[in-house]
DNA sequence: ACAATATTTTACTATTTTTATAAAATCCTA
DNA sequence: TAGGATTTTATAAAAATAGTAAAATATTGT
């Protein structure tokens, strides 16, 4: 029951931008110092982001990644989401995850509860929140 | 983010026992074959449950298992606290999870307070909750 | 000034390595 | 021999690396 470095990173991402921005691009290569993650991963978890709109991106010298909007736009458990996959505890509550006893199975309704406080929780925090 | 197996299964066992039991004792393959689990694989999940000392056995012919306690005894996250190991989303909030940035890390408090509602949900509720 | 080349940086795809889970098999013991 | 503890194997998922392409800027030589 871990969320995985996708997830964790990402977040660290977001946060590091949302510090370390102003107007400027900042590289990729500064992130990942910073933050000690390898270049080539990072580029995969930031790849993520970029594909959810959350980044603006400029090629070339001096280019790089920024935040495409204010910090306390950005919903913790969207990014998590975009990164992670869904956050569902198990598979019938995925998406493509029907199972054909959901009526009948006793703890269905105690992993659909989990599954909705985990979400409510993720869902109440911005990354403004966690920068302050 | 994901509930493995042996929590799974584990709850639908105890909620298994929980129906058919009585004052008589269960076999593990009657439990198994009812669960659709393969009996190896059960046997590892009940002996969980059993070092927790959440069942009573009986060796033998008759033998089998039972619940210990009443149902409303059982409160679901320590079923899978004693299956699953610790609940904890991140490496840093389990017990030997010790982190040096502990103090100045953002993501922390996020992660904890994500902790704390995961194990509040759990420990609400009680087996005889997913019974009825 | 400008075409050619080099440099810096993101973008994409594939592959490898590592780790965790699931299940089965084996061994031990009262 | 049922129950339990421990090892082994198979599989899948996660984590990380590698390589190539494309875009933007910078530099250089004539």
């Amino acid at each position: 029951m871990k969320i995985s470095t996708k997830g964790r990173y990402a977040l660290r991402v977001m946060i590091d931008l949302a510090i370390n921005s102003s107007d400027k691009f900042i590289a990729l290569k500064d992130i990942a110092k910073r933050q000690n993650i390898s270049n080539k991963y990072l580029e995969q978890i930031i790849a993520l982001l970029n594909k959810a709109g959350y980044l603006e991106t400029a090629r070339g010298n001096m280019g790089g990644y920024k935040l495409a909007k204010a910090p306390k736009e950005y919903i913790v458990g969207d990014i998590l989401r975009a990164t992670e996959g869904d956050l569902a505890p198990i598979f019938c509550l995925t998406e493509d995850g029907e199972c054909e006893r959901k009526k009948d199975c006793m703890t269905y309704s105690f992993w659909k509860g989990l599954d909705d406080v985990i979400n409510e929780y993720v869902d109440s925090k911005t990354l403004e929140d966690l920068i302050k």
